[in-house]
DNA sequence: GGGCTTGTGGCCGATATATGTCCACAAGTC
DNA sequence: GACTTGTGGACATATATCGGCCACAAGCCC
């Protein structure tokens, strides 16, 4: 084993367990004990923040530091992270989907297929995500870090894209970024057979694959890439912007409803909130959790919704006789 | 620079950008192409599964392998890591949670403190949860880590903890294990005042620090960790156990209540569901939105607040004149 | 095919580094 | 004070590293 590889077995070492004894570590990397010294004074000399004590029970111990040292990770650790990434990028997370994508790509693409089947198969049959907000933008690992790889390396991808009228189509574009806007995934690319800029709703990509050849990156027509994608999804309506009239300060509202909608005073006992959703089961949660009288002004589907909801729970809790 | 700095160096490099030319290489890292040929023959003794092309375009690239080497992360991508990570041990992921907490000790041990602040101050901005099931078993992230370090290094930890009661006792405890029943975290451990082994919901656990003593690992009571939780908490009655008939068959319900309950079929058309729930709008939430005529049992309080969810929506549903 | 680019790998010699052993010492615990 | 455990200097020896040089192989473009 050379010095190389022992430096990282012995970070890995230390990764694996708080406190390790000197004679424990140089047996467990067959060198002397001298030779364990040197090689953590060099690991010290590299940055990383080794503390050592001395006399009884001591030994050597890796702390937190300046800078953050690379990662041993084991097979099972691997699959957890990009498990909590995907649930980062899809979820209604304050989390840059940047960082996490750019961390999804550098994982998965050193990833084992062995583990990438594991984390595949681990999403099939992952409940099916009752709870709405969660429900929302649901993509594949695979598409999805493929299409982060693509944009990363600059790389013409393939897919087939599933519009808005459920039609499939394959597309042959030039990936330029990947953004979040309001907890879903859009990817802003170059689409080669229309020869224009596209945005892509991600959770609608399947089938992505990397064609092999790059392409050199064109600049993106706007300065920033989310208000690009908010300007081109702005035109087009969500599927039920619920409205509503709400008997409660504007202020407890708001923070009842979060960035999930829009919150405008009245006067001091009531507003007017607007709720973007794309499952009425969202809205009408929205709605019914905020525990103050309230007039639903549409749209018509969400107000039917709602009421049966009001009817069925009303019917449902008459007080036993 | 030595060596085994380059080796990483190289590493980082090529695990943030997929295509390298040789002569690029050489000059980010300072030698001659020569040494980087070297190099990279290192790295692929070392098991990395560096491919390289020649001729026009060519370079080196790095592909998955049948090990996992060690990453070089960014500190955005370390941050958004462990915020996944949070994600996925209190949320409804089928996720072992052992490999999460695991991944999670081994990030934050050498997270700096600037970036582990940045996570504190995510979570504290973080929207206030209004989808019901991610409400449930939020934990701080400093408490939680510092318990699977302690659990992995069998060190003793102090921390205070919330009964079910409200009231709030300091415990010193030896952690022994950290399992997930029921999408919520559970520590086991040997109570230190108590002199007997205890279970504590995580979530309650607040202000964890380790006392830097450690101590002999006791033999649990039980094989299995997880099913000693359940013995243990299946005694204690949820806080509200909502008891409801629905008119649908059993099989539809159950695929709508997943695992957040029980469903026992009365007949083809109808069904008895138990949901235990801690919050009463989750527990609404799950009467409400299975779209089928209901009658609420139970308990009491479940019943008021649904019912007020009813008129509530009911009336604020009228048609518009 | 010819010219071009880019990676491969052998060889050499000067230099730097790694390693083990021995030892005196420092800083803790009991 | 005895014991444990980490620290670091010295030294001799074996081995690795590095750059330069060169012939070759494999891909691309004309």
């Amino acid at each position: 084993m050379s010095t190389g590889t022992r430096a990282l077995e012995l970070l890995g070492l230390l990764q694996n367990r708080r406190h390790w004894p000197s004679h424990e570590l140089a047996r467990r990397l067959s060198v002397s004990q001298r030779t364990l010294r040197r090689d953590i004074d060099r690991l010290q000399e590299l940055g990383y923040p080794i503390t050592a004590t001395r006399g009884t029970g001591g030994g050597y111990q890796l702390s937190p530091g300046a800078s953050l040292p690379p990662l041993v990770l084991s097979e099972d650790e691997a699959a957890a992270i990009v498990m909590g990434l995907q649930e980062i990028t899809s979820g209604p997370s304050l989390m840059s989907a940047d960082a996490a994508l750019s961390a999804m790509a550098k994982i998965v693409q050193v990833l084992p297929v062995r583990i990438r089947r594991r984390i595949d198969s681990l999403r099939a049959v992952a409940v099916p995500a009752r709870n709405p907000a969660a429900r929302v933008g649901i993509t594949d690992v695979a598409s999805l870090t493929t299409l982060a790889l693509a944009c990363r390396d600059t790389e013409t991808v393939e897919f087939a894209y599933r519009s808005r009228t459920g039609q499939t189509a394959a597309r042959t574009v030039h990936p330029h970024h990947i953004v979040r806007v309001e907890n879903r995934l859009y990817l802003i690319a170059w689409d080669l057979d229309r020869a224009d800029w596209r945005t892509f709703r991600v959770d609608r990509i399947g089938d992505a694959s990397r064609t092999g050849t790059t392409f050199a990156p064109r600049p993106l027509p706007a300065d920033d890439p989310v208000e690009y994608v908010r300007a081109r999804i702005g035109a087009m309506p969500a599927r039920y912007p619920v409205r509503a009239t709400v008997g409660a300060p504007a202020e407890r509202v708001r923070e009842e409803i979060a960035h999930y909608g829009t919150v405008e005073p009245i006067d001091d006992t009531s507003c007017r909130v607007e709720i973007a959703a794309d499952s009425l089961d969202w809205a009408t949660f929205c709605i019914g959790a905020l525990d103050a009288p309230v007039v639903v002004h549409g749209p018509p589907e969400a107000i039917a919704y709602m009421r049966a909801w009001g009817r069925r729970l009303t019917a449902g809790t008459q007080e036993p006789p």
